[in-house]
DNA sequence: CTACATGCAAAGGGTTTGCACGGGG
DNA sequence: CCCCGTGCAAACCCTTTGCATGTAG
C-alpha cells in the first residue's frame, strides 16, 4: 500500500499558491532564519521555495525527489523541513502506515484529513467548527493549543464498494 | 524527550478495568479468533490479558517488558496488537516524535488527546461532540468512519510557565 | 497430522547523526 | 576568519519478515 499510495496521495481540496504568495513566505521564511539567527543559505531557499510549490501533501523523499538536481541531502531536506515547520510555513501529518507527510500552510485553512485505509487517499475537509471546540477544550484543561490534529479514518466512497476482498494484503 | 517520556505517558481521566471486564474482553477476543479462523494460543491469551490491564497508554516495548516471564517475542506482540486492533479492542495512536502507543478500549468511550510537545504528557478529554461532527462530515463525502484520531498538540499548563528555556534540546 | 503460530535473528524503511569540507556573516 | 550548514554514509529506532520448530484443531 505505502509504496504505490506515494505518488497517488491526490487530494480534492488542493490548490496552487501564487508566485508572489510564494515570494512572500519565503521571504518570511528568511526573516525568521535571520530572527533565530540562522543563516540564510541558498539550499534553504531552495527547499523552501519548492516546498511552497507542492499543491497537497508530500514526503521527505518526493521533495528530494523534486531537488535532485540541486543535490541537496536527506539531513539537509528535515532539518529545514523541521525549521519551515517552526516558522509556521508547514505542518506535518503522521497517517497511519506511511511515514510522515508535510503540506505547506499557504493558502489553507485548518483542515481535517479523511484518510481512506485501503487506498491511502487523502481528503481534506473544512474543520473550522471542529478546531474551534478543540481550542474551547484545551483551555479548560489549561493547554496552549499550537496545532490540532483532526482526522477519520475509514473507506472512501470507491473502497466502500469494492471492499470485502482482503481486509490487508501482508 | 521520546526516551525519558516513556514512562511518563500519564493520563488524566484513565482507570483501571475491574477482572470480569478484562475477562469478558478476553472471552469476546477469543470469540473473535475462533470466528476468523485463526488459533486460540496460549501466547494470544496472555497478550490480550495483559494488554487489557494497561490503565494508559503503553508502546510495544512496554507490553514486551510486562510480558518478559513469558518470554514472548516482538513479532508476535505485534502480530497480536493487530488482531486485537480488528478485533475492537484496542486502539492504536501515533503521536508526533514517539513511536506508536496503543490503549486498550475498554471502559473508555472516544475520546481526543492533548499532546503536550515539551513533556510528552498525554491529557485525555471526552470529544463526544468533536466527533459527531465528524461523522456528519465524514457522510458528506460519502466516506465510511471507522476511526477518528483527534489530537491537540501544545503546551500543557505546568509547561507553560517553565517555557522559552529551549524549544528543541536537539 | 497438517497448517498455522511462535521465537529468534536478521532485514527493512524512514529518519537522524558524525564527520570533514564548504560557504555565510 | 570563524562557525554554522552541508553532503555523504553510517547509525538508529521501531517494526516486519524468513525460517525452523512448536502446537492448536
Amino acid at each position: 500500500m505505502g509504496k504505490s499510495a506515494k505518488s497517488s496521495l491526490e487530494l480534492s481540496g488542493t490548490r496552487a499558491v501564487p508566485p508572489e504568495g510564494i515570494a512572500e513566505a519565503v521571504a518570511r521564511f528568511e526573516d525568521f532564519l535571520r530572527r533565530r539567527g540562522f543563516k540564510v543559505t541558498r539550499t534553504r531557499l531552495w527547499i523552501a521555495e519548492r516546498v511552497l510549490k507542492f499543491p497537497g501533501h508530500f514526503s521527505a523523499a518526493d521533495l528530494w525527489g523534486a531537488l535532485r538536481d540541486h543535490r541537496v541531502s536527506m539531513a539537509t531536506i528535515y532539518q529545514t523541513l523541521e525549521l519551515m515547520e517552526q516558522a509556521g510555513l508547514l505542518r506535518r501529518c503522521a497517517f497511519r502506515g506511511i511515514g510522515a507527510r508535510y503540506e505547506s500552510c499557504l493558502g489553507r485553512e485548518h483542515h481535517g484529513h479523511l484518510v481512506c485505509r485501503r487506498c491511502g487517499n487523502i481528503v481534506e475537509f473544512d474543520d473550522g467548527k471542529v478546531e474551534a471546540l478543540l481550542v474551547k477544550i484545551a483551555g479548560a484543561h489549561g493547554f496552549r493549543l499550537e496545532e490540532t490534529v483532526i482526522q477519520g479514518i475509514g473507506l472512501c466512497a470507491e473502497c466502500r464498494r469494492t471492499e470485502g476482498e482482503r481486509w490487508v494484503p501482508r
